[in-house]
DNA sequence: CAGTGGGCCTGAGTGC
DNA sequence: TGCACTCAGGCCCACT
């Protein structure tokens, strides 16, 4: 499940390989998430200046106009000179004079979608409300503290929703948490100074922590250069049900919230 | 207005 | 073996 650790892996993995490459041919699959937006052909010729990211979004800045690309919950890029022959679930490739850029997306909620510039609705949609970047000196420790306190509603679901801050998906949300001592179900606006402030380290430490280990690996994630990652190894509750924590050695414990599993340790996390 | 829950989509896993 | 069912979950959007 690609979050910011694994949408920034995947950037550093192609980024530098991609810049300045002129686009070639555009192939486009079954439907993404949303239109592409253009017309493939309206790619042709454009170059790839850079490669950035916003929150789970990749940005690839064309000389005219901005390629957004969202990854979903299952898909990948992969960037060779020769990628092996398209399966059934690529559904966007971009052939540049450095190397083929493939988007493989088996569950199809990811996107590509093509627009003029960031201004753009469709980009102030998808980008307007997005929060802090966790890993970026504008992460304010004071401005996350006054988010969480006006928030009415369980200090997980304010992490998932990223309109305070963006990239923390299931798994860093899970184990952000419990490297801070605070359970998922606690409310937001109930949290002290002091735990509001251990859990905004205990999100840089761990996303900045699974970039280096080149984020997680759990099905099938790989980076654009086809690397897996190594953080799971690392998890202390994420998909523990049952098994002891590593810290006290009572039983990870898992529950719903949301339509979706949060898991923590009863005993080192806290309400 | 803020918060909650449905739906999108397919493959892996489970139980009968 | 095969079928029905559940789950994975980021995100938008309709609803309360």
């Amino acid at each position: 499940m690609p979050e910011l650790p694994e949408v920034e892996v995947t950037r550093l993995s192609f980024a530098a390989r991609i810049a300045n490459a002129r686009v070639l041919a555009v192939t486009t699959g079954k439907p993404l998430r949303w239109p592409l937006g253009c017309l493939p052909s309206a790619l042709v010729g454009q170059s790839v200046l850079a490669v950035r990211r916003r929150g789970k979004y990749l940005l690839l800045d064309l000389d005219k106009g901005l390629l957004l690309i969202h990854l979903g919950m299952s898909g990948s890029l992969s960037f060779a000179v020769q990628l092996p022959a398209s399966g059934a679930h690529d559904h966007f490739e971009l052939a540049t004079t450095q190397g083929c850029l493939r988007l493989n997306d088996p569950r199809r909620f990811g996107a590509v979608v093509f627009t003029l510039d960031e201004g753009s609705p469709m980009a102030l949609k998808l980008l307007g409300k997005l929060g802090m970047e966790p890993l970026s000196d504008e992460f304010d420790p004071v401005a996350f503290q006054r988010g969480l306190k006006a928030r009415r509603t369980a200090v997980k679901q304010v992490l998932l929703a990223g309109e305070l801050v963006v990239g923390v998906g299931n798994i860093y949300a899970c184990e952000a948490l419990f490297h801070a001592g605070i359970r998922p179900t606690a409310l937001a606006a109930n949290l002290s100074g002091g735990r509001a402030g251990r859990l905004y380290d205990a999100i840089r430490e761990v996303l900045a922590r699974a970039v280096q280990r080149g984020g997680s690996t759990l099905r099938d994630f790989s980076s654009a250069d086809g690397s897996a990652g190594h953080f799971q190894l690392e998890a202390m509750v994420y998909a523990r049900t049952g098994k002891s924590c590593k810290v006290c050695g009572t039983s990870i414990k898992s529950i719903r919230q949301g339509q979706r599993s949060s898991f923590f340790c009863p005993k080192c996390q806290r309400n």
